[in-house]
DNA sequence: TGAAATGTTGGGGCG
DNA sequence: ACGCCCCAACATTTC
């Protein structure tokens, strides 16, 4: 379609939000606003080969986080539209209702999206519509990170110090006041079509008091966090019990902010305060292993399925959907472990410590495979973040790049007492045991009243399980490893998980 | 960003 | 005063 460019008329640049979701420092927004009119686009793919569709807890941010995007982009003139469908063919149809010049997006790294991005570059290129791509979500990108030896890091502390040292802190670009609007404007879906939040039933209940999806509320919890929770973060980040962690995960999964910003605010509150180095580091520590979780992803495409160490293909896994069910519904009878399944089930989040715990005690109690569980998080989580949840599981599987080693296994008790000393936080998630004195807390089947709580007994013997587990470690060690090299795909469970309609 | 088993050390009670 | 035992506290190693 070729129609005739004119001042009066010229022609819309479509700016495709992915996981960018914000207005400040969006450099695909601001750049695309310096050509012409500019369309933002919203388009929802579930159906593109190989995607990893947004999860349940997932769908209900995005939900909000659309609704937000899009009444900002009206109160500077301009409007969000929202297109479903496979994200190639509705760009296409787009670009040509609008005659389109160009596409501006910020990059994605799922493999996924690559190569669909890939796809849709050069579909656009053969209309002769332009594209142009930008990074947005990461400090470094992920072919810049490279060792001596030019290979890609797989041991984290050498890959931060390579990144942050070279690291520039550039200014941010501000969000953009106004926005040229095109001469019409194309069709948009209305979001409740898209049926985005959960009806029958409601699970979403205890998510809205405790999250504000979008921009704004990305600013807000990172604010509350400068102000609350940054001096003393370096302890206090490992307390459950406790308000010690920064709670912006999912908005940095959709973008509402950006690791830029986020080290930005750092170095800011850093230049400020005094005394706040070593929490400010270590925050941003924590970036640094979102970051190398993005780079493992680019050089590792496979890791979301595969383990990384391939010695791990031939780990002789239990596949017990009994099992299974237990630990995702809370009931395996180890109260630090069900109190974060619970907290993750009712509020769309579980504090990191305990992610590390019920991860382990999935994968070594339990001996399922790890990307059982990462399915479950996957779909249960409001930051379900592909990069970071396929790193995290294969770290506390031990199959990972800089993996915990698999021996290393945590025992719920007495994480439970050294991270949750007084219990305050499996009372809150397991009200059955609220009763119990803090000394039997997280080893209830020790309290004299135990039989009339009304709460299992564990499932698995600790110590049993432990040994099972070193035992079953030894069937697949010392195996010659490249990572990523052959071996067969693990099987698929022999069970289901339709986690949200139970 | 483990836990458990095993080893070492040193203070105190006591014959 | 001394050796012996106990054991807590810490250190090392093993899984």
């Amino acid at each position: 379609m070729v129609t005739r460019q004119t001042a009066m008329h010229p022609r819309p640049i479509i700016v495709w939000f992915r996981q960018d979701l914000r207005l400040a420092d969006n450099p695909a927004l601001v750049e695309a606003l310096k050509v012409g009119p500019i369309i933002p686009l919203f388009v929802l793919d579930d159906v593109t080969p190989g995607i990893w569709k947004p999860g349940g807890a997932s769908r209900w941010w995005l939900h909000h986080s659309l609704q937000s995007l899009a009444a900002d982009l009206v109160a500077r003139g301009s409007k969000l539209i929202l297109r479903k469908g496979t994200a190639g063919a509705v760009i296409a149809s787009v670009a040509a209702e609008t005659n389109a010049q160009a596409v501006y997006w910020n990059r994605l790294y799922e493999p996924y999206a690559i190569a669909r991005d890939a796809q849709i570059k050069a579909a656009l290129a053969a209309n002769s519509v332009s594209t142009h791509s930008f990074n947005a979500s990461l400090l470094a990108e992920p072919w810049t990170v490279k060792t001596g030896s030019d290979s890609p890091y797989k041991v984290f502390t050498p890959f931060w110090r390579s990144l942050s040292s070279r690291y520039r802190n550039e200014p941010l670009l501000p969000a953009p006041r106004k926005m040229r609007a095109p001469s019409a404007w194309p069709q948009s879906d209305a979001i409740r079509a898209w049926q985005l939040l959960p009806t029958k039933p409601d699970w979403t209940k205890g998510f809205a008091s405790r999250w504000r999806p979008g921009e704004h509320g990305a600013h807000q919890t990172m604010v509350n966090f400068l102000d609350l929770a940054l001096d003393g973060y370096a302890a206090n980040r490992d307390r459950p019990d406790m308000a010690g962690t920064s709670r912006l995960s999912p908005h940095l999964h959709w973008g509402e902010i950006g690791p830029r910003q986020i080290w930005h605010a750092l170095a800011t509150s850093m230049d400020r305060n005094d005394g706040v180095e070593t929490h400010a580091t270590k925050f941003l520590t924590e970036i640094g292993w979102r970051e190398f979780a993005y780079h493992l992803l680019y050089h590792f495409p496979q890791m979301t399925e595969r383990n990384l160490n391939p010695a791990f293909e031939r780990f002789p896994w239990m596949d017990s959907e009994k099992r299974f069910k237990a630990w995702s519904s809370g009931r395996t009878g180890y109260p630090i472990v069900d109190a974060g399944m619970r907290e993750l089930w009712a509020t769309g989040y579980m504090h990191n410590r305990v992610r590390m715990i019920t991860a382990s005690f999935l994968i070594k109690h339990l001996l399922i495979p790890w990307q059982h569980g990462a399915r479950w998080f996957w779909d249960t989580l409001l930051d379900a973040d592909l990069a970071n949840n396929s790193a995290s599981w294969q770290w506390v599987a031990g199959s990972g790049a800089d993996a915990a080693p698999f021996f290393r296994i945590f025992n719920p008790m007495i994480q439970g007492e050294k991270f949750d000393p007084d219990g305050r936080y499996v009372r809150k998630w397991v009200p059955e045991l609220a009763g119990v004195d803090t000394k039997h807390i997280h080893r209830p089947w020790t309290a004299s009243n135990f039989t009339s709580l009304g709460y299992h007994s564990p499932i698995v013997d600790h110590v049993h399980a432990r040994s099972q587990a070193l035992e079953a470690f030894k069937m697949c060690r010392n195996t010659a490893s490249s990572p990523g090299a052959g071996g067969p795909i693990v099987p698929p469970p022999t069970f289901s998980y339709r986690v949200r309609e139970r």
